[in-house]
DNA sequence: TAAATAGTGTCTATTAGACAGTATGTT
DNA sequence: AACATACTGTCTAATAGACACTATTTA
């Protein structure tokens, strides 16, 4: 069937078309010990069986819209579905559109578009076994291999080499959690990832550092009630930067709405000395004005 | 079929799902006579029949990507697909996604998940009578009525009263472009788009709002060579606002690799006096460092 | 006691924006 | 001639960041 003739049915009953597949995958991110992590799932069936990938699933066609199927995927995979708090817990948990990926070779068995998504979530239980949620467990995205590894759809960055193969089973599956204690792990050998989800944890991660810089939500990360020390943990852990601790503090108390103080203090000093830091809630701005912005790492000379 | 079931189904084989459809809508905007203008279809079939929407289609399943089917889309609908210079002309085109939308009851046929695109093209000639583009026509954006009337899938915003019915014929079908002459034109009822696309071309514009303040795309709405006073221009349409020509001017000239100078002026003077502008080209920066940041209209003074 | 940290004060380089002024075009 | 506009100069307020300092808590 040709596409013109495809197109003239399709206009009246797009039913005739070629099928595609739409899927809605999640990028969760969390700080555990002070790194970023991300959510994955063990794949149990080909394609990429035993490898990991983004938690996901197909989109129940006419019951849900994308938000609510990745709100249901989130909730399934970290095991906060059904349970005690559950309600509490995720209305927490920031959500929002990523991008769509649907180059046609991205899944071997037919062209299936992913809708992915970004949530920022609190430091969440490990996901228990024997739950639905068994086979999900929180990597440290320095763990993993982020070279795109499939066909991806923005901008040429060409796939270098089809790495790995499609159906390879590839590095370990247990949950690398290196240096949970605070010993640094020797790097291991980054862990690869199924389909393309390597180019959209990248790109998760990227959307990430971009919006804590004009939005609040890094206080996402962090529980109801924190610290402006705590609030600058995540911006370094986001950023990977070290930052001055006096001018930090200085300007989120300056941006109006970002936080709001509660008036007491934390209970203990720091682990290694020091006063009570004072704590805050989440304020009401949506955006930040202004916005923390990142600091210059690269700013060539502009001839003068 | 309970979803549990079908979703067994699905990881064996995603054909067993119930059907989604995927389409590609482009929101296509240009600038003319100094307003921003987008590009829209007068839809010939039910559902909406006789209403404008976006120009789209249906993914070709297996082979095309999401990227290449708005690339195709837009040369269609513009007429440049084909032309002599059509390479030349597509070359300069900004096409970026915007976002899916997947309400289910977005499309009355089926669940249909549109992919959106934001094109970001210089003044084009008007779609040619006759060719595939016929029933496309450029609009002024503040001729239509953006307030969203389908379900939509952000962050809640009620759609007010299912506006119109699903068939209804509403408005005019001639392109409304009141005061191309210069005659500010008295406002004429809005018109209502098809589907949710008042929703995504509100979402693009606010889109290219935000883009111009980071990127140097305001540059891929002008010809090859401009001038600055155009360049701002660019700026004020876009924002709809007006800048301090001389600030402009120097700012737009300290940012590394924004433009470039051509070493020469236009031929005339201003319509209306002056001397000659010098010409520019956009330079190799993709991004603008610092930022054109918009004017802070809307800054609550801080309790001091 | 020694060390680390929370929070504040102060200085400086950079920047956005207001305003003015000159040269060069137009009707 | 009158006027509009391109472009540059200069001043000021706001801001980011460096640095220093005090007070408080831990080991």
């Amino acid at each position: 069937m040709d596409s013109t003739e495809q197109e003239w049915l399709a206009a009246y009953d797009p039913r005739a078309y070629t099928p595609v597949a739409v899927t809605v995958d999640v990028v969760a991110l969390t700080l555990r010990h002070g790194r970023p992590h991300v959510l994955l799932v063990d794949r149990a069936l080909p394609p990429y069986r035993g490898r990991w990938a983004l938690p996901g699933g197909f989109l129940r066609a006419g019951e849900e819209s994308l938000d609510e199927a990745a709100a249901r995927e989130f909730a399934e995979e970290t095991g906060l579905h059904g349970t005690a708090g559950a309600e509490a817990a995720l209305s927490r948990i920031h959500l929002e559109q990523l991008g769509s990926y649907g180059a046609p070779d991205r899944d071997p068995r037919m062209h299936v578009v992913s809708v992915a998504y970004l949530a920022f979530a609190p430091d969440l239980p490990d996901p228990q076994a024997g739950s639905d949620a068994a086979h999900a467990a929180w990597h440290p995205v320095t763990a993993l291999d982020l070279r795109p590894t499939g066909r991806t759809e923005t901008a040429g960055a060409p796939a270098d080499t089809h790495g790995g193969g499609v159906d390879g089973r590839t590095g370990s599956t247990e949950p690398t959690d290196a240096a949970a204690d605070g010993t640094s792990g020797t790097a291991e050998t980054p862990i690869e990832l199924a389909f393309d989800h390597a180019r959209i944890l990248a790109d998760g991660l990227e959307r990430a550092r971009a919006k804590i810089e004009y939005s609040p939500l890094a206080t996402a990360f962090l529980p109801h009630d924190f610290t402006i020390p705590e609030l600058r943990a995540v911006y370094e852990a986001v950023w990977d930067e070290k930052l001055h601790p006096g001018n930090f503090h200085r300007k989120v108390l300056s941006v109006p709405g970002f936080v709001e103080s509660t008036g007491t203090t934390t209970d203990r000093g720091g682990a290694r000395g020091g006063p009570r830091a004072r704590t805050y809630h989440a304020g009401d701005a949506r955006l930040l004005h202004p916005a923390l912005l990142r600091p210059t790492r690269s700013d060539p000379p502009p001839t003068p």
